[in-house]
DNA sequence: GCCGTTTTCGGCCCGACTGTTTTCAGTCG
């Protein structure tokens, strides 16, 4: 019997794994190692246990053999032996204790074998009685203070406070825009840039954090403070300010000296595994890095400063690395050999095809709310050469076959007749569909509706909880069809509120790839699927991809953008995206 | 325990803050 894991739990399990080992007094880079090895895990935005399937665990930066064949252990019996005994003679009441703010390894350990807290469930109240009760500050190494800020730290753990939801990047990076557009107006402001998982643009963000170079660090603070969305300030100090919007989100600034700009871009734009490794690499090359600048290290030298990251990166000995890719996902060695990632941009894209229409065909889902003639007057101020519109099929419970097919060849004829009354707008238009792929694989529309069909993309809609293997049947089923060309939203994901479906995704890329299909980046905001790493994965397998929105309204088009920070995530060229073909080359291989 | 174009052995990111201490351990980002 398999047991399914999630990422959380194997990461909090290996964090536990290191801090017994740090009570223990194990040797400290054992510790760090577990650490590290959980970090990545919990950040890996696909399930660890697929990966095991695919015995590809050790592809992940920080686990290697070892930790894999504890892995690979705890997947097959639902524990590892190992672990248990690292666990031995601790108290258990100190594990919950580690996610409380304040607390690490000694100090969890310390007071919870000093009061006997055994009990992983109790020890939170257990411990606030203890602490209110005065007997911590008694305790060697403890005083008043700390005994308050105990009190403290498990008051705001009870009520739950560090549960902030990440949001979908889309909502974030509009926010950000429009304060960075504010705080340029200054013209104190010399450069301001969005930081940390905003300027690598990840699918979910925490806080949004943003950065500005300045001469003038406090008047630029004091223009921050004054933003007209502002809630509530929150802190003011000399080199940055916190402030609570009327939304709610919290909004970090950061301000430095235009000269000492690019060290600090560098820092807080992370990732923090990535500023690791590259400090690692710095190191065996006599330098030691820092948010500040660079220090040799034999030549007990003051610290050098740099005003951009190109130098930062530079006086490191690499080009300069995109925000997107820093992840540790090997763009420095990348970078070491010159072999980075000519990265797809905006320029690059000339149409999509996942747009739908207010045209009422009765559709199993939803409709558009725009016309095509809006559409593509929208389309054209994009620069678009052409455009797909892929409706949603005919409902098939409320029409019969003939009735299906009857809607379809009105539809192609009346979005013809538009074309024609629009002869001044330049982008070509392809009649499409977007297709459920019902449950047995079989699709949701008359094989003679095709005929009024340039292609068809094909998603599943419904029914999300087959077995694996059922569910790769139907996808590749579904598939097959001449004229499905496109996989939509591939897993299926909605960031926040469903998991991607169980599929075997090594099947479905391997056909996509012999057949000819491609897989959508979905620039959707809660679903941006397939997410970066599938991305990633799916070109090493050399598939073809395409960005589309799936809007239902004209603006939505420009969601785009994030459809491309995706593919750019994952190390995607113009190359590996099909929407970067001329019209000619796209039709060749959409009718083809 | 992980990792590798100076290494399969011998290294392993950096700085700030805090409280309880007289020089540092623990925690955090």
């Amino acid at each position: 019997m398999l047991s399914k894991f999630s990422n959380e739990e194997i990461a909090r399990l290996l964090r536990q794994v290191a801090a017994a080992y740090s009570v223990k007094g194990f040797n400290y880079f054992r510790i760090i190692a577990y650490d590290k090895a959980a970090e990545t895990v919990e950040k890996s935005n696909i399930d660890i246990k697929d990966l095991w399937d695919e015995n590809r665990l050790v592809d992940l930066p920080g686990i290697g053999k070892s930790i894999a064949e504890y892995l690979s252990q705890l997947f097959k019996t639902g524990h590892v032996r190992h672990f248990e005994e690292v666990f031995k003679g601790l108290p258990k009441g100190m594990f919950p204790l580690l996610d409380v703010s304040g607390f690490g390894p000694k100090k969890a350990y310390k007071i919870s074998k000093q009061f006997k807290l055994y009990n992983p469930q109790t020890v939170v109240s257990s411990l606030l009685k203890i602490a209110k009760s005065g007997k911590i500050a008694r305790l060697p190494g403890f005083g008043k203070k700390s005994e308050q800020d105990i009190i403290e730290a498990l008051e705001r753990f009870r009520q739950g406070q560090a549960k902030q939801k990440r949001m979908p990047l889309p909502y974030a990076f509009a926010t950000a825009k429009l304060i960075l557009e504010y705080l340029k107006k200054n013209p104190l402001t010399v450069k301001a840039y969005p930081l940390g998982s905003l300027r690598r643009m990840v699918s979910t963000i925490g806080d949004i954090d943003i950065a500005v170079a300045t001469k003038e660090p406090k008047k630029v603070i004091d223009w921050f403070l004054k933003y007209p969305k502002t809630n509530k300030i929150i802190e003011v100090g000399t080199s940055g300010a916190t402030i609570y919007l009327n939304t709610g989100q919290q909004i970090d600034l950061r301000v430095q000296s235009p000269q000492s700009f690019g060290a600090m871009l560098q820092y807080f734009t992370g990732s923090k595994a990535h500023n690791i490794h590259l400090r690692e690499y710095a190191l065996k090359r006599g330098m030691s890095l820092s948010e500040y600048g660079i220090k040799k290290i034999n030549a007990r030298k003051s610290i050098k400063t740099y005003a951009s990251e190109e130098e930062f990166y530079k006086a490191v000995g690499l080009p300069w690395i995109p925000p997107e890719l820093r992840e540790d996902r090997g763009e420095i060695e990348a970078a070491q050999k010159n072999y980075l990632p000519d990265l797809v941009g905006r320029s690059h894209i000339r149409g999509e095809v996942h747009v739908h229409s207010n045209y009422n065909l009765e559709p199993s889902h939803d409709l558009g709310s725009s016309s095509l003639t809006e559409l593509l007057k929208v389309a054209s101020l994009m620069n678009y050469e052409y455009l797909g519109i892929s409706d949603h099929n005919p409902s098939i419970s409320k029409h019969t076959e003939n009735g299906i097919i009857d809607i379809l060849k009105k539809r192609k004829y009346k979005f013809e007749q538009i074309l024609l009354s629009n002869k001044n707008v330049r982008v070509k238009l392809f009649i499409m569909l977007e297709v459920d792929i019902l449950p047995d694989g079989q699709l949701a529309l008359p094989e003679k509706a095709f005929n009024y069909l340039d292609a068809i993309i094909v998603s599943v809609h419904s029914s999300f909880f087959l077995t694996k293997e059922a569910m790769t049947k139907r996808i590749l089923k579904g598939l097959s069809h001449p004229k499905a060309k496109i996989l939509g939203h591939p897993t299926g994901r909605l960031i926040g509120s469903r998991e991607a479906y169980d599929a075997d995704w090594r099947a479905i890329f391997d056909f996509c790839r012999l057949k000819n299909k491609a897989l959508e980046i979905n620039a959707y905001p809660d679903r941006l699927d397939l997410n970066d790493y599938m991305v990633k994965r799916a070109i090493e397998n050399h598939n073809k991809l395409i960005i589309n929105t799936d809007s239902h309204q004209k603006e939505q088009l420009s969601l785009i953008n994030y459809g491309i920070s995706v593919a750019r995530r994952g190390w995607a060229t113009k190359n590996d995206i099909l929407n970067t073909l001329s019209y000619q080359e796209f039709k060749k291989w959409l009718t083809g």
